[in-house]
DNA sequence: CTAATCATGTAAGGCGTTACATGATTTT
DNA sequence: AAAATCATGTAACGCCTTACATGATTAG
């Protein structure tokens, strides 16, 4: 692969790449069930996409005219409350196809960032019972979680959504998984605060 | 509060904040056992602190420049191979406490993203057998990172790491954590691929 | 009548990634 | 003889966050 190659393979005239980013997809997913308002989507980029895959808004409104502009949703606007118009979101046919083929490419890996395992790393350098009250109180956020997870699961079970065919399927498998997750995380936490109780 | 309280609260003459990042805490973290040249940080970034907490070269480099400008670590250079000195990097009294101090904080939390779950949520918008397929993959992929894992204990508990006293038991700890996230995430994979066959 | 919510956007700056640069030593 | 490793650094760019801006409607 010579350098007059690859000039010969990308014409000068090509527009940007323009890509569509994982926020990109992110809002089509939120739009795979049926139209939504521009904040509706920023709200649920908040809970319960947000659980997974958050934005703010200054992320999410550019990232809607791109999607727009590729012609994977349309955007018609109606006059609402305030200096703006109320913007609704509907996937093309187009969009349609592009969620479904993301969808079963397999996950591009992020690399890992938690806080509270570096912190651990390190556990020899600290104060052991200001440490273990830290991993206590971590394990009480946790709790808190879980609590909230089992509350929402008993509503989804209850509309049927733990059947496969159920259109909040997925959302139900994705709950599961968020339950095991605090709930390993909990008893690590304590786990963590008996041994740092017994040597300190 | 008005906008000349302001400017009175904040003198003109006042240097640039700069405070620790979480990746400079990582590195003075990654220091907290002894020194280690710049090369050995960049290794240990991506194994074993890269497991919760990864850092390229381009930003490993900078961020101990700033550390020294701040005093938390001293570097001192000897010629090595190639263009360049071999820096090595140790941990001040004062880079001692800012690290003690930093573990004992409560961790910051930082936005979830997680493309694999986003992709379960809209998982009805796709074709079940290729999502499966997803699946299995994914099963695999953990599994065989817990095979990894399970190496790494065994060999930590041969040297005794397994107590709180030993210098290791940090390293053990955040073991324990990630042989339960992979598990989780494998049967949970295991548990999706059923369901999508029993559906489809 | 005040505050929150609805509703959409812009600007500045930080963190992190890819890519580029250099060259000696060790391994294959 | 070629490739990988040792060893440190710079530059460009993208994603994401905080903060700013505007103003109508609804709830307390």
């Amino acid at each position: 692969m010579t350098a007059s190659q690859e000039i010969a393979l990308a014409p000068v005239t090509a527009p940007a790449p323009a890509s569509v980013t994982v926020l990109g997809y992110a809002l089509l997913c939120a739009l795979h069930k049926g139209p939504l308002t521009g904040y509706e989507l920023v709200r649920r980029m908040r809970q319960p996409i947000g659980y997974y895959w958050t934005a703010r808004q200054s992320q999410i409104y550019p990232e809607l005219a791109r999607l727009a502009e590729l012609g994977l949703i349309t955007s018609s606007g109606e006059s609402g409350p305030g200096p703006h118009q109320r913007m609704t979101h509907d996937l093309t046919a187009a969009g349609r196809a592009a969620v479904a083929s993301w969808l079963i490419r397999p996950p591009t890996p992020r690399p890992p960032r938690d806080e509270l395992v570096l912190k651990t790393y390190a556990v020899g350098a600290a104060d052991s019972s200001a440490m273990r009250a830290l991993y206590l109180a971590e394990a009480q956020r946790h709790e808190q979680r879980l609590e909230d997870y089992r509350a929402q699961r008993t509503r989804l079970v209850a509309r049927g959504a733990d059947d496969q065919c159920h259109p909040d399927f997925g959302a139900f498998a994705t709950l599961r998984l968020g339950l095991g997750v605090e709930e390993l995380y909990a008893q690590w936490c304590r786990w963590l605060a008996d041994q740092l109780a017994a040597g300190g």
